[in-house]
RNA sequence: GCCAAGGUAGCUUAGAGGCGAAGCGGUGGACUGCAGAUCCACUACACGUGAGUUCAAAUCUCACCCUUGGCUCCA
């Protein structure tokens, strides 16, 4: 079973789906302003894990997220570079979406403007209205806080507490933390509303995406830390007002900052930097790494040295099903008996099986890395049903990892625990988002031209003309091709 | 001030009452024509400080020190 640290609780909780086994998970999108940055990629990245480990666990999830293509950023930033609101949105829209390809974040069945649902979010609006929970001034529409007696639940505030810090009180509504559902507004873009032209207010337009595709009450929530509050605080005070049901969300999840060198990011320090700016440096597996490397709830340290080291790590998982490819594709003695293999990926007991079909063709020492297998599977599971604890899970791989090295170097692993292996690391990629059995980069022609250089290279050895052999191999390595002698 | 999260080896991070973790880095060894990869060993007396509870504390309690974040723009 899975458990979620829920922050509501602020307990980890067993999770139990609504409905069966269907997750209904919601995480804010971004406001489309500007080129997402690292931290954005943090969040969406361990939510991407997060899908995928439900899938994996046999969970149908419907993965939704919204995209904030309305906003004062958005019009304030279109006005500066003299464009259209709307096209400034559709473009950072755009280039979000291809960073999230770029980085392998590409579970999310949904993506729901803002701008798609004003129909929905003025019905809302006009229920809080009716219900008396809003009330219309002469600039806005605005949420009563004071008609909601556990408002601030989530972030465990007093409303009393909040009072003192807003800068621009808005002197028309009736509690200094009430906040904006709709907003009038003369200057485009603007839409039509019972309370005239104007725009919707942050907050509601994910309660009325969410209630439109998820309903008024789902599994999880999930965002930043810093959008605790005030958003999913007034996101709860507007649903429940709305719906009249309680819990809007049974578990929230929230991911810790990125920081960049033990600073927060921030445009005024300089050291922002954007998801395209980082893909100009490193790998998005690396970064994926790096990311996983850490416990999502925890604040993570984005600098040079930690992304080494997460390629160096990384490394360590590409070399083993390299060296397992290439000894299966050379153990051509022993006959294939894939076709026993099964398909099933749950914690199903390879070795008692095998030992039921086969079991001649078994010797102690398959029993005993099948057995290891099995064990580092369960660990592997185990950490990840802990609140998805990836870097627990990461350490059940090294482990794992030694121990099949050191039965290869041994000669103590058959063909077939090999590709038992081989497709447990695959899986452990799928969970994770890696692709292990990694492509070369390289187009046909040029893995030929280094065929035949390896080939002569060979010839040269076995004269043992160390001069010119070696002279090849770096001269390959300045070219970034890595050989290494077996 | 209020609300949080932390301080674990040189570095990055797990763990949360008993069996001393993982990766990275460094040093030495095995293997190798050399190098790389891999393995082994060391680095290593790991848990901010001081008390307390307990047969037993990184883990629980209290106090203190320090760091970071949030407190109506934020992933």
């Amino acid at each position: 079973m899975i458990k979620i640290y829920n922050t509501m609780t602020q307990k980890k909780e067993i999770f139990k789906a609504m409905h069966e086994n269907r997750v209904k998970l919601f995480v804010c999108g971004p406001t489309v302003y500007d080129d997402s940055h690292i931290g954005h990629a943090r969040t969406y990245i361990s939510f991407d894990v997060i899908a995928r480990y439900f899938k994996y666990r046999n969970f149908s999830v419907f993965y939704l997220q919204n995209i904030t293509d309305i906003d004062d950023k958005i019009i304030k930033r279109a006005l500066q570079l003299g464009v259209e609101p709307v096209e400034l949105a559709r473009k950072f829209e755009r280039r979000y979406l291809e960073d999230m390809h770029l980085l392998g974040v590409e579970n999310v069945n949904f993506y729901a403007r803002a701008t798609e649902h004003l129909p929905e979010i003025i019905k809302q609006i006009e229920t809080l209205i009716d219900k008396g929970f809003a009330y219309e001034t002469e600039t806005g529409v605005y949420f009563d806080e004071s008609r909601v007696e556990d408002f601030g639940k989530l972030s465990r505030r007093n409303v009393e507490d909040l009072t003192v810090h807003r800068v621009n009180l808005d002197k028309t509504k009736r509690n200094p933390g009430d906040f904006a559902l709709w907003k009038k507004r003369d200057e485009k873009p603007v839409w039509d509303s019972p309370w005239g032209l104007g725009r919707p207010g942050w907050h509601i337009e994910d309660t009325a995406i969410t209630e439109e595709y998820l309903g008024p009450r789902y599994d999880i929530h999930g965002g930043g830390l810093d959008l605790i509050f005030p958003h999913h605080e007034a996101e709860i005070a507007q649903m429940e007002a709305v719906s009249g049901e309680k819990p809007m969300v049974r578990y929230w999840m929230h991911t810790g900052f990125l920081n960049v060198s033990g600073e927060k990011m921030s445009k005024s320090l300089g050291n922002f930097i954007t998801i395209r700016d980082l893909l100009k440096e490193y790998e998005p597996e690396v970064f994926r790494f790096f990311v996983l490397s850490t416990h999502y709830r925890s604040p993570i340290d984005f600098s040079e040295s930690a992304l080494e080291q997460s390629k160096n790590s990384l490394e360590r998982i590409y070399k083993l099903v390299e060296t397992i490819n290439e000894r299966i594709k050379a153990d051509i003695s022993q006959p294939n008996q894939e076709d026993d293999i099964s398909q099933k990926n749950q914690e199903d007991d390879i070795s008692q099986k095998n030992q039921k079909d086969d079991i001649s063709q078994l010797n102690q020492k398959d029993v005993d890395y099948n057995n290891k297998l099995r064990d580092a599977k369960n660990k592997f599971l185990k950490a990840m049903d802990n609140d998805f604890n990836t870097p627990d899970a990461l350490s059940v791989i090294f482990n794992f990892i030694r121990d099949i090295n050191r039965g290869i170097n041994n000669g103590d692993i058959s063909k077939n625990v090999l590709i038992e292996v081989k497709k447990f690391l695959m899986e452990v990629g799928d969970i994770l988002g890696f692709d292990f059995s990694r492509k070369t980069g390289a187009d046909d022609k040029t893995t030929d031209l280094v065929e035949v250089m390896v080939e002569i290279r060979e010839k040269l050895r076995e004269r043992k003309d160390w001069e010119l052999s070696d002279l090849i191999r770096s001269k390959l390595r300045d070219l970034d091709i890595i050989l290494e002698d077996k």
